[in-house]
Order: structure tokens, then C-alpha cells, then sequence
DNA sequence: ATTTGACCGATTTTGTAAAAAGGTCAGTTT
DNA sequence: AAACTGACCTTTTTACAAAATCGGTCAAAT
């Protein structure tokens, strides 16, 4: 059974919530950001929180939820869009990087679970490898449906697709001379190009 | 210009100082190992040693060339045995997984960069990888003059090939449960092998 | 139903003295 | 002279306790 709010929440008031959560947590990450914190920027005491949160880590659930939910929907458009899946995919990994800079925890997620190993970052990644290979299922699956690609594993192919954008990703998260110039998103955006080229070559149709 | 030993040092004396450093480096790493310790396994006195080595981390830096020239080495010989493409590159990636079990300070290299942003290990790490770069260089010649494959940049798709397998591979040391039970090389050599197939196929005659 | 200050046990932070580390050197041994 | 060492110096790490802070609870107030 999943933790959820203790009872019913006004929505406008659970959103400003996660709203200032999110921007505390983005800044500072869980360990780093105190429920007090939270309080202040909301103007109530820190016990009005543990009205609505049986605990911390439920609320950061919750954000890391939102920010999944706003990728996906995001992702999704473009699935939605209907185009071939070579244009597809190389729109997915524009708006991949793209949004990643705006939802900083989800992109920040596999680099928390790196480098502390709570089983919440690992589950919260977990989760989120799995929506992303669903996505990237979709659209193998229509290219195949319309005979742009060959026949193909598609659960194995999509898993491994995530995961290398997710490896890359983490790498060059590590880097910090780039990651501190600006420039770490645009070599990364690289290395997602060149790897979805190699991807796409490799299961074109013969 | 490069810190080498202070004086001449007769082969073997360095290799059995080499040797037992090594062994301690692959156990404890390089920051929680004591120029005593070595000095001990040798039998001889801490300052001894700085009477060949003029700090740690040259220590450190020697065995890691060691370990570098060791792989390098037994890695051009699969090169030389001058196989088709796919054989030489799957041959490539099972010995690369076999041979970081017994190479373990070059193995661990990518993660201590990624844990410790020393920039010893930046270094290491970036030389390594200049020098791996050049033997899949060698490799995807050897296949183009020889009409295996399609006409590439080769600078480029041996780079990415071996950027590859670096961040695959520090992916999979992070997953300590994997770790632990040693299924991480089973896993990660599949992971190998599904990439070298996709690499394969964008790559092959048309 | 909602909010809060006071409060609790556990964790983190801080300050610091002792221990151990890297590294040097005058001098001894071979 | 080359090889080696114990004593020594400076910096870093460790150990540990006091203080502060944090996550979380609850009776009382609104």
C-alpha cells in the first residue's frame, strides 16, 4: 500500500505545496532541504505539513511524481504527433534534453541514485525507466506496425534504448568542468544524435 | 614534464615494489592506502620508498600503466589474430570483461573518477580511454580496407564505441546488488554484446 | 477541520585534541 | 657513492563529545 496524503487535500493547496517543495529540492536535494524550510516559504508551521504528509519523503514521492507525469505527457506528444519514427526519435531526444532542464530533480535522479543508494531513489528510478521504455515501446511498435523498421524485439530493443540515454546521461552529469560551462548539454544532445543514429541504422528495414 | 622515479631503479626492485603497491591499491584504493603499508610488505622502511618515488601518487600512476600496458597488450593481440570485424569486436568485449577482474584498479578507474573528482584519476581515466580508442580504431580499419564494412568516420564511431562501454560499465558498478553477487559481469557482458550487435548492424556493408 | 507551539528521540553538525598520514633530511650502512 | 633509515616536521584524518538541528508527534487553540 503507497503512502498518500494522510486526508482529502484542496488541490490549489496541495500544488503550492509541491510547488515550493520542488523548487527547495531542486536547489538543495532531499537530505539538504528541512521540512521548516518547506514551512517558511509557505508562511505556516511546520506541523500544518505533517497535517497534510504522514513524512518527508512524501512529499519529494510527490514531486518526483509530478515531474514524471509532465515529461510523459510531454513525451507522449510527440509519439501523438504521427511522424516516421526517424524523425520521431530524433524529436524525442531534442525535447529529452530539453525538459530535462526544467524538471532538475527527475534529471538529477540517476545521479542521486549513484551516489547515495536509498532504496526511494532507487524505486523513484526504477519507475521512471519503466514509464520512459514504455514510451519509446510505443514508437518502435507504430514504426513497426507501418514497416519502417524490420522485426525486431521490441521489449529488448526499447529497454536497451533508455538505458544507454540513461548511462550517457549519467556520465556526462559527472563531468563537471562541462556540466558547470553550460556546455555538458550540448555534447550530450551529441552523443544522443550519434547513438539514435547508430540505433536507427541498426534496425532499419534491409 | 612527467615525475618518473628519482634515480635509476633496477627492473626488478621496481616491479616487486609495483607489485605489492598494487595489490594494496586494488583492496583499499589509493587514498586508503599508507606509503607505510608498502613499505611494510616490502620490509623495508616508509622513506625508502621516497627514495625512488617521489610521492603516492607516482606510486599510483606507475601501477596504473602497469595495468594499462597489460591490457593494451593482451588486447592488440586479438587485434593481430586478424579476424572478420564481428569476430574481433565480440572477441574484444568478452576478454575486456574478463580482463578488468584481474586488473582491478584500472577497472575501478571510471568509478573513482565519477566518486572522487580528482584530477589524478581525470587523467588516468582520459589517457585510458585515448588509448582504447585506438585499438577499435585499428579494428574498424583493418574492417575497411578490407571491404567489411560500410565507409564511416572512424575517429568518431571508435570514440563513441568505447565511450560506450565506459558508461555502460560504470552504471553496472553502481548497481551494488548486482555487484556483490557478481551476476554484474553477466549482466554487463550482455549489455556488451547487444551493443556491439547494434553497432555491428549500422555499420555493416549495405 | 485546520493550525500551532511545545516537545521528544535521533541524527547531523561543530569544535577540537590525539593519531596517523605524507613527505624531508641528516646521518648510517653497505 | 649508492642504498637505506630513524627522527622529525607539517598537514590531514580520526575520534569523540557537546551543541544544534531535524523529522516527527500531540494536546491544545483557532
Amino acid at each position: 500500500m503507497e503512502k498518500e496524503e494522510k486526508i482529502a487535500i484542496a488541490p490549489e493547496k496541495l500544488e503550492k505545496i509541491l510547488d515550493v517543495a520542488q523548487k527547495r529540492f531542486a536547489r538543495f536535494g532531499l537530505a539538504k532541504t528541512t521540512m521548516s524550510e518547506i514551512a517558511d516559504d509557505l508562511g505556516v508551521s511546520k506541523a500544518s505539513l505533517y497535517y497534510y504528509f504522514p513524512d518527508k519523503e512524501c512529499i519529494f514521492k510527490k514531486v518526483m511524481m509530478k515531474e514524471q507525469l509532465d515529461f510523459c505527457r510531454q513525451m507522449k506528444k510527440i509519439v501523438a504527433s504521427d511522424k516516421n519514427i526517424k524523425q520521431t526519435l530524433k524529436d524525442y531526444i531534442e525535447n529529452r534534453t530539453n525538459y530535462f532542464k526544467t524538471l532538475i530533480n527527475l534529471g538529477h535522479l540517476n545521479y542521486d541514485i549513484f551516489h547515495e543508494q536509498k532504496p526511494l531513489y532507487a524505486s523513484l528510478g526504477k519507475e521512471f525507466y519503466e514509464r520512459e521504455k514504455e514510451i519509446i515501446k510505443t514508437i518502435l511498435q507504430n514504426a513497426m506496425e507501418r514497416n519502417e523498421i524490420r522485426k525486431i524485439d521490441i521489449d529488448e530493443y526499447s529497454g536497451f534504448f533508455v538505458h544507454v540515454l540513461r548511462t550517457l546521461r549519467l556520465y556526462a552529469l559527472a563531468r563537471k568542468e562541462l556540466w558547470e560551462q553550460g556546455l555538458m548539454n550540448k555534447e550530450l544532445k551529441q552523443e544522443y544524435i550519434f547513438f539514435t543514429n547508430i540505433f536507427l541504422k541498426s534496425i532499419e528495414k534491409i
